[in-house]
DNA sequence: AGTGCTGGTCTCTTTTTGAGACTACCAATC
DNA sequence: GATTGGTAGTCTCAAAAAGAGACCAGCACT
């Protein structure tokens, strides 16, 4: 099998996946994608997918990150169906996220993107320096 | 060789490189994830792996985008080495976008992750309906 | 009685994004 | 010759999202 041909196949059904075919306004392709994308997310994920953490746990695990969207990110990741969260009525009740099976396999592709990105990152950062000290 | 252990040590491993060692201020793992997981990033990159398109019909494709942000988002995957951008000098002159080497290999884990999407927004969605069932 | 820990919420400010008008140039049309 | 349309953007202002930090209730420990 001619390889060019099917990665160009491939690359097509992605890109109509990704378009949903021309409906923008309700791609679910997107949909899902943006749900992981955001500042935050990724990192969460990568955080929970080490082992299940609590509340405040991920607070001082991730010191950049405010209360605010901790509580909002995980929120969503929980909407949608990545995370599970779990409340113990000890005193004070204490509260701890850990991913689902959904979460877990999504993980899989996410560990490759974060796999590329440390491989790959002295390119970026080359790239970046290079752009800029031509003024871009 | 007990496949579990080497995933944990896996999933340590990226954990690590995501958080630096601790040093979140300065971590590039993290600086790569975030550049490429902004809200119109991997759709412009999807698009782009395709073939090489120009800005307006770029704007065409994504209808949803504003001008400013197709700019910015163009501007942004330039500097940090994803996008070539070529001026032909045409009455009015005409700009071509394509991806760069470094962006294609970026491509194919991207393509991972929505390959995932594609098999999993019905789950997602799922997991939201009955979360937003639920009173969340 | 005061301090600290739990997991948040509330408010205010700053940053990011979106919407849309505007630019300059040229070609073809009316 | 004035209008329209297409090129790739920039500029300004409004709306949305994110960050910073105060505040909360309840209980334990000192």
């Amino acid at each position: 099998m001619d390889s060019k041909i099917f990665n160009l196949k491939a690359k097509l059904e992605l890109y109509k996946a990704m378009t949903n075919g021309g409906n923008f306004a309700d791609c679910p392709v997107r949909d899902v994608i943006q749900g992981i994308s955001g500042k935050w997310s990724s990192l969460l994920v990568m955080a929970l997918a080490e082992k299940p953490y609590r509340f405040g746990e991920l607070r001082r695990l991730v010191p950049d990150i405010s209360q605010r969207m901790l509580t909002q990110t995980l929120y969503d990741l929980q909407r949608d169906g990545y995370v599970h969260r779990e409340v113990f009525p000890t005193k004070p009740p204490s509260v701890e996220y850990s991913l689902t099976d959904l979460g877990r396999s999504m993980f899989l592709p996410l560990q490759q993107l974060v796999q590329w990105a440390e491989l790959n990152h002295d390119a970026v950062r080359g790239a970046r320096a290079a752009f800029d000290a031509a003024q871009g």
